[in-house]
DNA sequence: TTAACATGTAATTCAAGTAGTTACAAGTTA
DNA sequence: TAACTTGTAACTACTTGAATTACATGTTAA
């Protein structure tokens, strides 16, 4: 199954806090530039926030960077939202059977290869900033004018 | 969410089909080391067997590998597996609003970000063959005596 | 002070995927 | 033919994702 688009919206979110810096930035707002509803983007918006991307306050209308664009990275993102938290990013079928020579030993065998690929991923993630996105933004923009 | 077990399942089976080479592997056998039950693991060596991984016949028993176990990279195993299919790893949020700067654009500018990361995942469980996982389960075991 | 508006969050619904299980048709072998 | 296997379909239970609704809480300005 693919990773939530959860990550995709926090990329979005971000981008157009920087993009739409000089305007008020409300749930509302967003939802119609990102095409869903306004309480997903408070959530997830609340997950940035946790993560200390971004600035947002009950009752006060619009979110803010809490951070330098330039310093945010996907992996950031990623980690903000993805709720993965506990869960590694490879299912592992739990409990083989002992009394098997593989059954014993698989999982020891197998699990720090998947923290290298996940960690593979994650350093892909981790060299691109919410900057990169948004010039690259603007960029695709002036190309089809 | 997490990568489907069938990739971890899928490793178990391949390399379960080395270190019991001299037997005959039913599902019914694989599925006990595995710890579940034998329908499921018909379905995921079907898998295999379709990706050209192992040889599995109607009405005979048992399983044996159809390719060098040098030659079987966890790649090889994740892509048959996976389901991931015509999907991508990323979920990406559709029809952002084709209004604003960031809705028309994010998608062009977080696929190839998003393609880049998948890539370095692959490429970390390309270098892994079955012949690494069996030999470190093998280790792993004489560590234990 | 109150009306209007914003965020935070819980609850609900719908859809999709995972994994486990049962059942049985079809193929193979002794 | 009997006993065994694989290949599948169907069903269930469970989990998660995403959309939606509703409302308590917080803020601001008239």
């Amino acid at each position: 199954m693919s990773i939530s688009t959860r990550f995709s919206v926090g990329i979005h979110i971000l981008s157009l806090l920087e993009i739409n810096k000089e305007g008020v930035n409300t749930s509302d707002f967003i939802a119609k530039s990102v095409n869903t509803n306004p309480a997903l983007i408070r959530k997830i918006t609340g997950m940035l926030k946790t993560a200390g991307l971004v600035n947002v306050r009950p009752g006060i209308a619009g979110a803010t960077l809490a951070k330098e664009l330039s310093e945010i990275t996907l992996l950031d993102v990623y980690q903000a939202v993805n709720v993965l938290s506990d869960k590694e990013l490879f299912g592992i079928h739990e409990n083989p059977n002992p009394a098997c020579l593989v059954g014993r030993n698989i999982q020891g065998a197998i699990e720090p290869i998947f923290s290298v690929a996940e960690l593979a991923l994650e350093k892909a993630l981790g060299v691109v900033t919410i900057e990169d996105v948004v010039k690259d933004i603007i960029a695709k923009d002036k190309d089809e004018n």
